[in-house]
DNA sequence: TTCGATTTGTTCGTATGTATT
DNA sequence: TAATACATACGAACAAATCGA
């Protein structure tokens, strides 16, 4: 494989740019299945005919939005949803009192029909497109807490069915990339307070006036293409949002 | 089990880190200030006796941390909170029509007093020290939104008054900054859905039993020392919160 | 258990390109 | 134009972790 970076070519990347473009496209052609380990950097390099140090910096910024992992001495992984550490990067709910839970599922319905206008536009899919339609109810130490709707294009998940989705090990993410090499790298939430509707406040067991948290999440893998939409009401009582943000790790000890 | 010598045991930091952890110690005791350049590359090299690309490594990483802002050919700068860019690093409320717009704040109270006991533990001074208690209101579009309290520990911001505070110009963490020196570089937030306070209610006109979003924020300067607590009651009727994370600039483009 | 091969992590150095002043 | 500073790319050497023979 030649390395053909034409120079008349309009919006010149970096190389390592291109590297990191080439490693995602080997990616989402299947090339690598999600918790495999990617050739060593050494192969990468000579593959792609650069040095290593490209590969490096193309790497860097693949485990910064954590589609791979890195250990040394094993070496380069694609990040899974089944690990602890990923996990509550998604999930961010906790308990008031600092307990941090993860949340027992349980699916209510279960249906197939046509996207609706909103979904339509947010999903990017066809007039008349075939959706799922999922509720859930996630518990914490027992209690109802969450109750989800989910909207997924038809079209990314094949044989979807009620049987295999509840029947799921692990998380919903982890089906989707397990099942259907749907990987979810992003999401974007949009958070609101509202009385929840009458469905939502019975399975949560509050009274319709009280004032629940909306979620409303759209759900993105590789080249922005939204795979799911999820609508949260969360009862707030007990438990709340947390949205802590900090890039690097713990931030650096400084001597004044 | 074998001891493995005196090789990899606490307290060893990679160069690099070292370096991030003297640079930072450099920035908390003001030998540069907010705004100025530091040191060219070439510069803290020979200064910390390290080679050019160590100094990279570490500044990559506060570069991440959003602590310092690179531009080719001019310098290393330390970033302030008067900068469009970061602005919208701290202030999440944007309109549910997708319109993002900075705030119009309006100072309703301002009051001295002693810490109450959340207060003590949260920001991590003695019992009966002094805050600053200050009520705000933001306007976007001229609507009253969102209603502020902040809490400050009076020990950090010596000289400070109602007419300083409401006399400043640009952002408050702009003038935590470049009166106090204080650096606003991590905030965590916890949301919640409730009724707002009567008070609260009456300042955003709307009904005490209308549900509003609740954020409770702890802002973090160097070291991970508190530096303000803030709790946000926002009407979000017309606007929401945006929760959007990814690591790195826009993701990649892969071809499959 | 030890040892060696493999892989990533850290550090150094050099050269060249590009943006700014 | 020239000097400065960051950006990219290459290469080399050794350290540290992992794993299997």
């Amino acid at each position: 494989m030649v390395n053909t970076l034409a120079a008349g070519n309009l919006a010149f990347n970096p190389l390592y740019k291109e590297v990191k473009i080439r490693i995602t496209g080997s990616l989402v052609a299947g090339e690598w299945k999600p918790g495999d380990a990617i050739p060593s950097e050494a192969r990468l390099a000579e593959r792609f005919d650069v040095s290593i140090g490209t590969i490096r910096k193309a790497i860097d910024e693949l485990v910064a939005d954590k589609i791979l992992v890195r250990q040394q001495g094993r070496g380069t992984f694609i990040a899974t949803h089944t690990e602890d550490r990923t996990l509550f990067y998604f999930f961010h709910i906790v308990g008031k009192d600092g307990s941090k839970e993860l949340p027992v599922s349980e699916m209510l319905s279960f249906r197939r029909r046509k996207a609706g206008a909103g979904a339509q536009r947010r999903l990017n899919v066809a007039r008349g497109a075939q959706v799922f339609r999922i509720h859930n109810v996630l518990r914490l130490s027992g209690r109802a807490v969450i109750f989800d709707e989910l909207v997924l294009p038809a079209g990314l998940f094949p044989d979807l069915t009620d049987e295999v989705f509840a029947g799921r090990e692990g998380t919903i993410y982890g089906l989707y990339q397990a099942r259907y090499g749907i990987n979810v790298i992003r999401i974007s939430e949009r958070l609101s307070a509202a009385r929840p509707p009458v469905r939502v406040a019975s399975v949560l067991r509050v009274r319709p006036a009280t004032p629940v948290l909306v979620i409303k999440r759209v759900a993105y893998s590789f080249n922005d293409v939204p795979v799911e939409l999820r609508t949260s009401w969360v009862n707030t009582e007990r438990h709340e949002y947390l949205s802590d943000l900090w890039k690097t790790s713990p931030p650096p000890l400084a001597a004044g």
